[in-house]
DNA sequence: GTAGGGTTAG
């Protein structure tokens, strides 16, 4: 078509004179119709040929080179023509005024709205239509209120073009019902998009019984056939499977075909039930895929754990060589976060540059979450600073990638405060998750600031808030406050039963955890699979079978065993009582052992000191392709250096950290200081936990020497632990104790004496069984 | 000739 315009404007001027406009004016509008792109030269041109054939004066071609201009966004040159052009009409200016609103111009728009009345050309209901389209959002509701009382000046209020879009302003931009409804009912005539528009609106808020309602009225009363648009909405009103279906089935039975826009609201219902499959034809039948229906089945198969198909989909598409956006970028990265995969991560992160969108907020977002997971704060953070025009999500996203770190807590009270600055309204999700941050007792001040923040701020009452509180001052071992923000929250829902339990089995209170599980049942909160592991693992602390037992029972009826977490607790509860047959039958009715399971039955093997078992767990579980955790390696290395195999636990130490690449923490250091301890090679473990060490490893470190009787070491292991924990007696005891073995009376003596004086008290002791 | 409704992501 362009070339045939080519071919026009290539003849003589002569040729052309007295036919042109005539000619000209089907080329024009097919032109303005076409999706295809349309160069400014082409403008350009056609311009300069109804200059030369005296044609500016036909008001209706000048009109859509105006639009033609405007629709490849070059606005100098379309308002060079208008200013140009001896001639106006409505069309002219609202033309102008849609063009800017199209692109964003707010102000330059409705300037030109008050420069149009001022000129005195009266809107019509085209004019109104498209300024109120644009008041659809919140923060314009003043101006479209303004531009409502113009347009009944104007005697417009029930056409159906302008008040459709009243209609539409009013639930979307000020969530008015009533209005809305008011509008709607005074319209002079009414179509399938004012019907349309109604249900999408009742949809949106949520009122499903009113669109079921005007849906049958539309359909049953006044006999129209509802179309894609009303389908979507009705889809919005499904929470079931069978709900979804019955839409579905309705496409075919109103002939609405299913194409893209249907198709992705499809997709994305049938993966929120779960139904992959469905999604999975509906996108196959697809002829025509966009990317919204890409976006669709991706982020459909990442919500129910299917990360890889869903990084297939992508691929597929960069393979298609189709252009993708950032809600396709979104979701594979979360794929990406889900499967903890790295390299295809990286990989869309280049795909991110390529296409322009490394500064785009939701794409981000997720991206810095991926990095921080792997380590890589300096570069999720340098993601986060990049962001343009950063949301409470962003925030919340690099806040909790620092709240994962050890000693987080400093890095997301800075960002609190930076956010601060920006906005006065913190929410409840930002402040829970630096309240994630708060781990130990060194963040007991950040714990306890955000929580007169929780008290200041209109979220103290949110349950979601005081649960984290619980947590928080469980995690920094303050139990007393623990119990009294559980006392505070208003709302205790099966979280906040779940948190103090669980704080109270932590801390050594687990007969008074048990006596909380009792009040938990007499409020009316049934057991959970979040309760339910907290109060098992009580029981097997307290070797309490028969309770034990109980909660196992209760387990099986409700269908909780597989629950990887309550079946892990009943495994370990069951060893922990030393009830080893029971332990085995629950990991074998285990269907998807996991890595909490395996580490529940390495751990059970390391205390009854049965490392050759242990470490046959351990192969069984990289044989079927799981990866260890800390955790993992925690269990096994204790299992090795309870018994003394210091090879063995140096082996799984080196396998931890070159392999895994696992960084050591103070536990796996402890068990190695433990292994070379009981093999009595005190100098080396001595120069682990001098390097590394914590308290624990120190008491371990200082037990050996008492076991071994060497002083040398046992001296300044000693010495030292009095330098570094004053306050505690055992270095005075076991030094003591080390020079009784040796026979050295009056050295143990001394210590003995020496601790008396500085007030160190060693508790007495006390035994389980009497 | 200017205009209206519907789909996706963190």
């Amino acid at each position: 078509m362009i070339d045939s315009i080519r071919m026009i404007l290539q003849e003589s001027h002569a040729d052309l004179c007295g036919k042109f406009c005539h000619l000209l004016e089907p080329f024009l509008l097919s032109l303005a119709k076409t999706s295809k792109p349309i160069t400014l030269k082409h403008c350009n041109q056609i311009h300069s040929k109804l200059i030369t054939s005296q044609c500016t004066s036909q008001l209706h071609l000048t009109n859509t080179l105006l639009r033609l201009y405007s629709k490849c966004g070059h606005f100098r040159h379309a308002h060079h023509l208008f200013d140009q052009m001896p001639q106006k009409n409505v069309v002219t200016w609202t033309t102008l005024i849609s063009a800017h609103l199209r692109s964003g111009s707010f102000t330059k728009a409705f300037h030109m709205f008050n420069l149009m009345r001022g000129a005195d050309e009266k809107p019509n209901e085209y004019t109104f239509s498209v300024l109120l389209r644009a008041c659809s959002s919140p923060s314009l509701l003043d101006v479209g209120l303004q531009i409502h009382g113009v347009l009944v000046h104007y005697g417009l209020e029930r056409d159906k073009f302008a008040g459709c879009s009243l209609v539409y302003m009013y639930f979307n931009a000020a969530n008015d019902v009533d209005d809305a409804c008011r509008i709607f009912h005074e319209l002079l005539e009414r179509d399938l998009v004012t019907w349309n528009l109604m249900i999408s609106g009742f949809a949106q808020v949520g009122d499903f019984s009113v669109v079921k309602r005007l849906f049958s009225e539309m359909w049953e009363v006044h006999g129209l056939k509802p179309d894609h648009s009303t389908l979507v909405s009705l889809l919005k009103c499904c929470s079931s499977l069978r709900e979804v279906k019955q839409i579905h089935g309705l496409a075919s039975k109103f002939g609405a075909d299913v194409e893209v826009v249907l198709g992705s609201a499809l997709v994305d219902l049938y993966a929120k039930c779960g139904d992959t499959s469905s999604c999975r034809k509906i996108f196959d039948s697809m002829e025509e895929k966009d990317n919204f229906i890409w976006s669709s089945i991706i982020s459909g198969f990442t919500k129910n754990s299917r990360g890889e198909e869903a990084v297939h989909f992508f691929k597929d598409m960069c393979r298609k060589k189709v252009k993708v956006d950032q809600h396709v970028l979104s979701g594979t990265l979360k794929a990406c976060v889900e499967m903890e995969n790295l390299n295809t991560g990286v990989q869309v992160h280049g795909q991110m540059i390529k296409y322009g969108y490394q500064n785009d907020c939701f794409v981000a977002s997720v991206l810095l979450t991926l990095y921080a997971s792997f380590g890589e704060l300096a570069d999720a953070e340098k993601l986060f600073r990049r962001i343009s025009n950063k949301d409470i999500v962003a925030w919340n996203s690099m806040i909790l990638a620092y709240a994962w770190l050890d000693q987080g807590s400093a890095h997301c009270m800075q960002l609190l405060q930076e956010l601060s600055r920006t906005t006065s309204q913190i929410r409840s999700a930002t402040l829970v998750a630096v309240l994630k941050s708060c781990k130990s007792k060194s963040d007991l001040r950040a714990g306890r600031q955000v929580h007169s923040l929780i008290m200041k701020s209109s979220v103290s009452h949110h349950t979601l808030a005081g649960n984290a509180l619980v947590h928080m001052y469980s995690e920094c071992r303050e139990i007393v406050d623990a119990y009294k923000a559980f006392v505070d929250i208003v709302w205790k829902d099966d979280g906040s039963w779940s948190s103090i339990i669980g704080s109270y089995t932590q801390n050594g209170m687990e007969s008074e955890a048990l006596e909380l599980c009792k009040e938990m049942l007499a409020d009316g909160i049934a057991f959970s699979i979040y309760s339910l592991p907290v109060c098992i693992s009580a029981c097997s602390q307290l070797s309490a079978i028969d309770v034990g037992k109980q909660l196992h029972i209760f387990a099986i009826k409700s269908g909780y065993t597989h629950d990887v977490y309550v079946g892990s607790a009943i495994i370990d509860m069951y060893a922990k009582c030393g009830n080893m047959e029971d332990s085995d039958k629950v990991f074998v009715e285990q269907l998807q052992p996991n890595e909490v399971i395996y580490n529940a039955m390495i751990s059970r093997y390391a205390r009854h000191g049965k490392s050759q078992e242990a470490i046959e767990v351990f192969s069984r579980f990289e044989k079927n392709g799981l990866t260890p955790n800390p955790v993992t390696f925690l269990a096994v290395l204790s299992a090795c250096s309870h018994v003394g195999y210091v090879e063995d636990t140096l082996n799984f130490f080196t396998l931890m950290v070159n392999k895994y690449k696992i960084k050591p923490e103070s536990e796996h250091y402890s068990c190695v200081v433990d292994a070379f301890g009981r093999a009595g090679r005190l100098e080396e473990a001595y120069q682990i936990v001098h390097k590394y060490g914590s308290e624990p490893a120190w008491r371990t470190l200082l037990s050996a020497c008492r076991n071994h009787n060497n002083i040398k070491v046992g001296e300044k292991t000693a010495m030292k632990m009095i330098e570094l924990y004053p306050s505690d007696h055992t270095p005075y005891i076991l030094l003591s104790n080390i020079y009784t073995g040796e026979g050295k009376w009056e050295e143990a003596v001394k210590w003995r004496e020496k601790m008396a004086k500085i007030n160190v008290k060693k508790g007495p002791g006390s035994s389980w069984l009497i």
